[in-house]
DNA sequence: TGTACATCAGTGAACGCGCGTTCACTGATGTAC
DNA sequence: TGTACATCAGTGAACGCGCGTTCACTGATGTAC
């Protein structure tokens, strides 16, 4: 029997917790569950992990990348810059909405504290550089000013919470693009909207 | 002793299920719990609430009416669209900051779900029809053609989810204003930031 | 006013559950000689 | 090549916990006559 030293656990351990958070949530990823499920002991999975906290920063580190990925991929692929701003949000949400658990995971209270996870906060840190380079990079090459570079960090942090509350309503279920409407044209718009002015009264 | 039928424990409850709420959020609240803090046995509450659900469902649409209270407040006070709209995102931000816990169990998974809570239902309907009617009311006394309507209720959508964004990320603790800057004015800052064309590439 | 009765808020104990974690252990593998 | 030993992944049982909910009950209160 292979059952010892198979040297496989630990990556049988983190494919099921992925299974399981992406079918039951962060919350619905329990230790006891998770190795019933992989068909181990329930005292296995201590030999590969930090505990509980220890799998869910694996698993929330590997979602960090994924998601980093992701959105590095349409930054690199996108010159302009007000386009890539829309194609970044859009991705955003995709991934919020391909992979909500994720996504709940990574920023929801599930996660293990940064500061005790080390590569957590890389991980994490990481996918928020990107963000910021992508939307404020219009700026790159020119000389900033102090308020300039102020005005650029700002406009990244809008960008954000604007892309991060359409992920969190959508996935949410709070809101739903009409019935006549692709969700991500729906998206779009909506990211859209927010760069024209209102007619004001 | 006014141990019986003192006819205040209903109430008492629910100022209990408050504090724990408040204090330890929506996943601290525990039946068990909110009985022994209120002094009372562990299956008294069943005589006032249908459950755990129950209680959760009350708490929320208390939660609920404040929210739409103090939305509706800005929105009647403010007559400028624009500035309406800023004060309005200002207002939902606020009540987020104020009360963390409280827009987590309202707009999160533990919330009890809509459709078996008639009332919370209608609590949570009212506070996003403040939030649209006060953002598309410019539009109001005008005649609107079916795509005018449907950009008006595009551009409510698009003032929530810059809003929602903003408050997750501030209650997540992912973003936060700069030393020197209050939090009221932080956020403002990012709400207008939205509305300024960004000096394309 | 007194009494019989119904109502119902609250009790205390128990149900069964799943959880995170620890423990002494077993047995397969790798290594030094 | 054979043997003694160290290592360490995995086991199975147990720890103590808090949870939601149910149950038969008790006893205070209100009501009908």
């Amino acid at each position: 029997m292979g059952k010892y030293h198979h040297g496989d656990v630990r990556n049988v351990l983190l494919q099921k917790a992925e299974t399981i958070l992406t079918e039951e949530g962060p919350t619905g990823l329990s230790l006891r569950r998770l190795a019933r499920m992989t068909g181990v002991s329930e005292a296995a999975p201590y030999r590969h992990f930090d505990g509980k906290d220890g799998i869910l920063a694996a698993v929330a580190i590997s979602a960090f990348e994924r998601f980093a990925e992701q959105l590095e991929t349409v930054a690199a692929n996108v010159e302009r810059h007000e386009e890539r701003i829309m194609k970044l949000g859009a991705a955003y949400v995709g991934f919020a909405v391909e992979n909500p658990q994720h996504f709940r995971l990574i920023f929801g209270r599930e996660r293990p504290p940064l500061d005790q996870y080390p590569e957590l906060r890389e991980a994490a840190d990481n996918a928020f550089d990107v963000l910021q380079r992508a939307v404020t990079s219009v700026d790159r090459k020119a000389e900033m000013t102090l308020s300039e570079a102020a005005t650029a960090y700002n406009r990244a942090l809008a960008a954000w919470s604007r892309a991060h509350g359409i992920a969190m309503l959508v996935i949410d279920g709070m809101i739903a693009p009409p019935a006549d409407q692709e969700l991500g044209d729906f998206v779009l718009g909506l990211l859209a909207e927010d760069l024209i002015a209102p007619n004001d009264a």
